[in-house]
DNA sequence: AGCGGTGATGTAAGCGCTTACAGCATGTCG
DNA sequence: CGACATGCTGTAAGCGCTTACATCACCGCT
């Protein structure tokens, strides 16, 4: 690999020269043309490592995940990267952790290669994990609400999102309401929980609970479970839509009509919620949203003065109602 | 942040022997104890960008990718980061590539940031894009075929698949069948539509083909232009599971009942695939093991001799039957 | 006693880069 | 014409680390 020096001696100039014109400083023209052509034609790159020697920065931010599957990962990552991509940084991914020491094995491993970490842990008491991240790192806590205010967050409101789904199931009439709940340690199916029961609250709604894990396999099993006790509610309300799914599923099988003879309901709305039939009701997160907010407020720390802060940091999902729930039976052409 | 001076300063030793300390060198029992109690009391961590400028290694593999949504994408990256992290490797991702020029300068971003690169390119062809990875770094095509043999490349044999579902479609007794194609230049969906013409040519059976752009919308645009012709085939394979749902879904609005009037089938087998009703025929990829394949190739590269190279570099999916396509009417119980 | 072998340690030389500082032409002004 | 600002450029000093090499103590051997 080619160096500065090499470079230099190619092109007639002193390192500093070399090194000035790839970082943009003054340099006089005859000078810059003279090393671009050099660097040309010996393929130089810089060293990078080299720099992030010298600058203390890696221009790479890091994000640290949960062990998710589907849309949801896919698209938080997608909505870091573009914004990332935009601002010239790269994107030190690592995910699958739901336990503490391993989270703070990676965050350890990321110092020195990251300016600073967007972390998702929905598993994880964020109170429980900020003694792990080190000290000189900046962070942003993603979805993951409970911290002592030390990193800033970034929130969905999901409480707010199954309250709404909530009245719009009372709306419709239906009193006898059935939850799928999420796995019993994540914050996300903890919030949706308590947005449900406060919408029940306040009204004269019977609320039931049926223990899910936020997979299909478990909406599957909770639809079961229901048809086997013959204690069909008005609606089931899944607090995400892989489990609405596999409750649709578990409903079809057994010949039970959704909306006519319960409605279902889910969270989340996954692309292809609206290609289901029933097409599905549900709580539109706008994930990538969460992905690019992280990241602006990650930058507001990383290059204070860059970009104004963001109004607000917590995202309100939006209702979308849609086949599933409606009171009128015969499905609707689209 | 600490140095290794100061490190050595505090343990009472020189930094050579700290720095074997953190390197697993020859050093005796006393002094690894007095350098660790030191490292920890300081909170020293090693700098990695000073390591990486004197062992040229960054422990970091970089992961190129298209514009991918959903399950696949989730799936690719988990598969390689499950095994990265096993082996102490660190992954950049960079997402959302469709473009040459944009993957060139991604490429070339990386150079130096990481020790190889797994690329993944189904739009552009690989001897296109060979010349724009840059000759000192290694890398691996993963799912991409047509190079010249510069990388190793990790395929998928979307063809055999193809061929697969076609001889069940027939076996089931279907002979005017509608494929849904994927984009014009995506070469799985190319692959696919290959396998599908030579299982075709091969048997007294009618091929149609309606152009589609894996995602729902156009598979439920298919699906319309399917009924908006009234000349309903006896089955669509729709080239991938998402335009598959989008299908069934246009079918199911119509009244048209599957696999009764006629088989749908799809190819990926997302998870859901299993919870749809019908639930969803179609041709299983192991995603994942993709993503570890092309790690272990890449990594056989990095470091030879450490592990035994693999057999074979072409996986290949697996038909799963479900009742989308099954002759008989009746949608059985699972 | 003298020797080579062994294993732990220290010294110092970089890795390739950025950047403070100094130097040196210029041009401008009193 | 000297003083001084201005704009480029070169010199050299590190950034924090690994590692070749030298050193040294210590052992067992002839």
């Amino acid at each position: 690999m080619a160096t500065v020096y090499d470079v230099a001696e190619k092109a007639g100039v002193s390192i500093a020269t070399v090194s000035r014109v790839f970082n943009n400083n003054t340099v006089s023209q005859s000078a810059r043309e003279k090393v671009t052509a050099a660097a040309r034609s010996l393929g130089y790159t810089p060293n990078l490592a080299a720099r992030s020697l010298m600058t203390k920065r890696t221009d790479t931010i890091g994000v640290v995940l949960p062990d998710m599957h589907g849309e949801f990962f896919s698209e938080l990552v997608r909505g870091i990267d573009a914004g990332a991509r935009r601002l010239g940084l790269h994107m030190l991914v690592s995910c699958s952790h739901d336990e503490l020491n391993e989270m703070a094995a990676v965050l350890s491993a990321m110092q020195g290669r990251v300016d600073g970490v967007i972390i998702m842990s929905p598993l994880i008491a964020i109170d429980a994990l900020e003694p792990h991240i080190p000290p000189p790192l900046p962070a942003v806590i993603v979805n993951g609400s409970g911290g002592r205010g030390l990193y800033p967050e970034v929130n969905l409101d999901n409480r707010a999102g199954a309250r709404q789904m909530m009245a719009h199931l009372l709306a419709e009439g239906h009193r006898d309401i059935c939850i799928v709940s999420g796995p019993s340690d994540n914050l996300d199916a903890e919030q949706r929980q308590l947005g449900c029961v406060e919408a029940a609250d306040h009204s004269d709604c019977r609320l039931r609970t049926l223990a899910g894990a936020f997979t299909e396999a478990s909406g599957y099993a909770a639809g079961v479970e229901l048809l086997a006790h013959n204690a069909l509610p008005d609606a089931v309300f899944a607090l995400n839509d892989a489990m609405a799914i596999g409750c649709l599923c578990a409903l079809a099988e057994r010949g039970i009509a959704v909306p006519g003879q319960v409605a279902v309901a889910g969270f989340d709305d996954i692309p292809l919620a609206q290609y289901l039939r029933p097409s599905l009701t549900t709580v539109h997160v706008p994930i990538a949203d969460l992905g690019s907010r992280s990241l602006q407020r990650l930058l507001a720390i990383l290059r204070p003065g860059a970009g104004a802060a963001t109004a607000s940091d917590v995202l309100v999902p939006e209702l979308v109602i849609r086949d599933s729930s409606r009171r009128a039976c015969a499905p609707a052409l689209r």
